[in-house]
DNA sequence: AGCACGCCGACT
DNA sequence: GTCGGCGTGCTC
């Protein structure tokens, strides 16, 4: 008997299957999907299983397998078929989409901690009535006699709860024994008296449509665009409570699971330990034990975030993407999938319908569902009595000129209002974009690329700035463009300069600070959101992270500090990003009866993104856009793959990238456009220099190709490397 | 990826 | 004369 093996390796060299002799002992449970332990060049490693054969070939003697490394773990041939689609779609090794579906307690690497985690019982030695009897005769009131009376009353008890000289003099009279039995260390009850909201119209329509789908098993994929606070997760839970009546199971993916700890929580609250919760703030021993309620088919629901899209869930009924525009569900690193896909892909598997939920989706799930590929459900009225909020822009070239550069007039005003009727406010501070952008810091002007329309990046060797899609370039110069101020050197603000300035304001307001630095810790997250939740605090002062999903019910006033930075981060997507992040930094304003208003400080207000943020139009921002993205030629018209040629030399690096250049406008269809190379946004990095290409394409059966075939001759090339990112994010 | 083999330069 | 630099090639 014989085994292909993949290698541990995840190399694109080595990608390729290892045949092995399979030893008598091992023959009858050796299974495709199973990891073992094999000699591989002057060394034992690790491999997947993937065919089990009865006759081999073999030019050569053959080594043999040594071990199975663990008979429980078998990756399902659902996923084993499913790396095979991800190697093909993202060009990665793998043995690299297999290592990613598992926890890093079960990768195919060497490691050989036990994760499983015991937890030690006592129990009784001898019959109960030996036990009475010797007690009868014992006539001290001491903690034996107490714990043995407990034993009678309860069977086992914790060890823990005991000393150790009492646990051990009861064991050396023979009284009494330990056990170990696994435990898992999540452990979670639903919630018996769970208030379950009657669903509206609107909620209780999407329902019955999307499980018309589960019913029939019919794999369609639906759309579930719903304005902040229209009650998307109550129509997610009763769908998955259906499901689970139905004997099948879901998966519920969210962008960051630390932000949707709420979500999280009313998850317990309706199917306690039918859930399995899988993110990356869990420890190791956590993911392993979730990992292995999910493969022994103890729960019915995971909820995470990108990983959990992989969970070896079986008879899978609906999967759910809850805010599906979100960049998270990407991974920016091999393999680059996206959750989406594999959700499509495991959804057709199993005849199971994906919803899609979000207030502010992508343009390409939008797009797709108003051609009919997605089924389109909206959900347009707020599901309490909350309306929508009311959003005011502030010109800050007024205020810049009244000498308020931070903080207008109308904010402070409205922060004062808010803070004597006790009410909460948020105050978001759009981070910067990494990249060095200029803009004006009197009227707000910023360089941009007329073939490209992205903001240009500033490079300070040449003084000169770049646009990092096709190459432009423009001579910076010392006065502003537009309104010729010697302003040009504009460096924004951080959390911490606004936050001094904030208390300086406000000098009785309590306010707390949510950014980078402040989060750092394990569960200062959930710390942060619970205090301002409970009223501890009055501001609170934030970057992106605060705009999502969190609701607070006594916020009434969300103030936005430069929402131009967003506007100028240098990526075709920064206008969907801005919107969105204004739109749903706006929904945490008033979701209680108590109607909440937005501040937006700009120093564009007639930017059009901003006006539809203020009319709370996706709509009108969607036409918009599309046009934008129609003319310029930008998903979802076009795709885009990005290379980036990565070397330790200038020159090598740019001469590779002319190369590749060369290579792919000979050998792609002539209506693809092949852009660049110019440098990448993280140009020089730890010494190394990278160079970008993008390629714009309608219908190319062969640039799929042209990549793979430039991606098979760098593999070879030791001094540059090739980096090919197929549907980017960004660029 | 990891490791052995191999062919060149400056040292106990 | 040897130790060790890393460039090259192979792994069932």
């Amino acid at each position: 008997m014989y085994a292909e093996i993949l290698i541990e390796y995840p190399t694109k060299k080595i990608d390729k299957y290892f045949t092995y002799k399979v030893p008598e002992n091992i023959q009858s449970k050796i299974k495709r999907g199973m990891k073992v332990q094999v000699p591989f060049n002057t060394k034992i490693i690790n491999g997947f299983v993937m065919q089990v054969m009865d006759t081999y070939n073999a030019e050569y003697e053959l080594k043999e397998i040594v071990s199975l490394v663990d008979e429980e773990l078998v990756l399902t041939e659902e996923l084993m078929q499913l790396g095979l689609k991800i190697k093909e779609d993202t060009l990665c090794p793998l043995i690299t989409a297999y290592q990613t579906m598992l926890p890093s307690s079960l990768k195919i690497k060497d490691n050989n901690t036990n994760y499983n985690y015991y937890k030690t019982y006592l129990i009784l030695n001898k019959s109960k009535e030996e036990v009475i009897s010797y007690l009868d005769n014992y006539h001290k009131q001491n903690l034996q006699t107490k714990l043995l009376n407990d034993l009678i009353a309860n069977d086992k008890v914790n060890k823990k709860d005991y000393s150790q000289a009492v646990v051990k003099a009861l064991k050396d009279k023979e009284l009494i024994q330990e056990i170990k039995e696994q435990e898992y260390r999540i452990n979670k009850v639903s919630k018996s008296d769970l208030v379950k909201h009657k669903l509206n119209e609107e909620q209780q329509n999407a329902y019955d449509t999307i499980i018309e789908s589960v019913l029939n098993k019919q794999n369609d994929t639906y759309l579930l665009e719903g304005i902040t606070g229209s009650g998307k997760t109550e129509v997610y839970l009763n769908l998955i409570d259906k499901v689970i009546k139905e004997g099948k199971t879901a998966i519920m993916l969210v962008p960051e699971i630390t932000l949707t700890m709420q979500i999280v929580e009313r998850f317990y609250e309706w199917f306690g330990s039918s859930v399995a919760i899988f993110h990356s703030a869990l420890s190791n021993g956590e993911k392993y034990d979730e990992y292995l309620k999910i493969m022994r088919g103890e729960v019915s629901v995971v909820v995470g975030t990108r990983s959990a899209i992989f969970t070896p869930l079986k008879n899978i009924g609906i999967i759910i993407i809850d805010e599906e525009h979100s960049d998270t569900f990407k991974q920016d690193n091999m393999p680059r999938y996206h959750a989406r896909e594999i959700a499509k892909e495991r959804c057709a598997y199993h005849h199971a319908p994906l919803v899609l939920g979000s207030a502010t989706p992508t343009l390409e799930t939008r797009a797709r569902a108003i051609k009919g590929v997605y089924k389109h459900i909206y959900l347009t009225k707020r599901a309490g009595d909350g309306l929508l909020p009311e959003v005011k822009i502030i010109d800050m070239l007024n205020e810049v000129k009244k000498g308020n550069f931070i903080f207008s007039e109308e904010l402070i005003n409205e922060i004062n209002k808010k803070l004597e009727a006790k009410e909460q406010v948020i105050i978001l501070l759009n981070r910067r974009g990494y990249s060095t952008t200029i803009n004006c810091a009197y009227c707000g002007f910023t360089y941009k690329c007329p073939n490209c329309d992205i903001t240009l990046t500033y490079h300070k060797s040449t003084n000169n700035l770049r646009c990092h899609y096709c190459g432009y370039t423009i001579k910076k110069e010392d006065k502003c463009p537009n309104c010729h101020e010697n302003s040009l050197n504009y460096l924004g603000m951080g959390t911490e300069k606004v936050e001094l300035e904030l208390q300086k304001l406000f000098k009785e307001a309590r306010i707390i600070r949510m950014d980078q630095d402040t989060t750092s810790k394990k569960g200062s997250h959930e710390k942060i959101i619970e205090s301002f939740k409970n009223h501890e605090y009055d501001i609170l002062l934030g970057t992106q992270m605060i705009s999502k999903g969190l609701d607070f019910p006594y916020v009434t006033l969300v103030g936005i500090i430069n929402a131009d930075t967003s506007l100028n981060i240098p990526d075709f997507r920064s206008n969907e990003k801005t919107f969105s992040l204004l739109y749903q930094a706006s929904g945490r304003a008033g979701r209680s009866s108590l109607r909440g208003s937005v501040i937006i400080q700009t120093y564009n207000p007639d930017n059009y993104v901003l006006k539809c943020v203020q009319n709370n139009d996706f709509n009108n921002f969607y036409n918009y856009e599309m046009n934008i993205r129609k003319i310029m030629k930008y998903p979802p018209y076009y795709y885009l793959v990005g290379l980036k040629i990565i070397a330790n030399d200038y020159n090598l690096a740019l001469e590779n990238a002319n190369k590749i250049v060369d290579y792919l406008k000979k050998h792609i269809d002539n209506s693809s456009i092949v852009l660049g190379p110019t440098t990448a946004s993280l140009f020089k990095f730890n010494n190394t220099y990278r160079f970008q290409i993008v390629v714009k394409y309608r219908f190319d059966d062969k640039l799929i190709a042209s990549l793979k075939e430039l991606d098979a001759i760098y593999i070879n090339e030791p001094k540059v490397s090739l980096e090919i990112d197929i549907d980017p994010m960004h660029i």
